[in-house]
DNA sequence: TTTTCGATTCGTTCATTGGCGATATGGAGG
DNA sequence: CCTCCATATCGCCAATGAACGAATCGAAAA
């Protein structure tokens, strides 16, 4: 673990998207599409982040029948990746971006992965992407 | 200090040149013409590096005469600053890089930055980069 | 003042990165 | 087997960033 894992660590927790998303998951692991719907980006833009967050060892997947779900690596074999872990939990916990990331997260949870994933990666009460004929 | 400062930092300390800077200035202040010389690198590029560095709150400057020193702010208004000032002092120590930055370093210190800048940003026993005509 | 030395800024080049849409993968269900 | 659907990967484009050399700026020395 030399300058190799800490550059992608670093380089991973520094981009403000991929920092949204280890923020959203400290309340709890996450299916892909809900991030997405949270995010309100592309799916192939939110999976390559949780890539390079997965690859940096912030988070870890778990596959749940068609699902992924992901989820902080506390624990991770990096001792980069596990003290960012734990310095962003006292980070960015009044950050405006930050707060509504949370309530949309909230909201994610509470409607569950099955009914965002049929609304086409979306939250009620939001713009969707693709227009309605 | 939100998601703004958090970014500059993490930006500035995810750049393997300029955590090299930082794992330098661990040992004490050094003037800028010894950066150089320790890294190798363009003055220009350097300077780039050290404003980064310091617009982020992880180092300050002083002036000494003609001389600009840093060094490492610890006490820095940016708490992030301050915490990956403080991770950093235990991570990278047993990388080669950062190694033989420390011997170059300490060649530096022991020669001082007059010598350094007349020889034209350079340490002893090292390639230069202008040709002796 | 003028010279000089070192730091900063400017403009260019090249590599990296974030975003997207389209396509491939791979498990679940028919 | 084949299809469907959530996710992963690929290819492309625009923006960013790191490196350099040249030019500029500023402070100290002559």
């Amino acid at each position: 673990m030399g300058l190799r894992n800490y550059e992608s660590v670093l380089k991973a927790a520094a981009d403000p998207t991929r920092v949204r998303i280890l923020k959203i998951l400290e309340d709890g692991e996450m299916c892909v599409c809900q991030v997405i719907a949270i995010l309100s980006l592309g799916q192939s833009t939110v999976s390559k982040h949780l890539f390079l967050l997965r690859a940096a060892g912030l988070i870890k997947d778990r596959r749940d029948r068609k699902w992924v779900h992901y989820s902080l690596d506390r624990g991770s074999d990096s001792p980069y990746a596990g003290r960012m872990l734990r310095n962003l939990r006292g980070w960015l916990n009044d950050d405006p971006v930050v707060a509504k990331d949370r309530e949309r997260a909230a909201m994610a949870r509470a409607i569950g992965p099955i009914a965002i994933c049929e609304r086409n990666m979306t939250l009620p009460g939001r713009r969707r992407k693709t227009a309605i004929p």
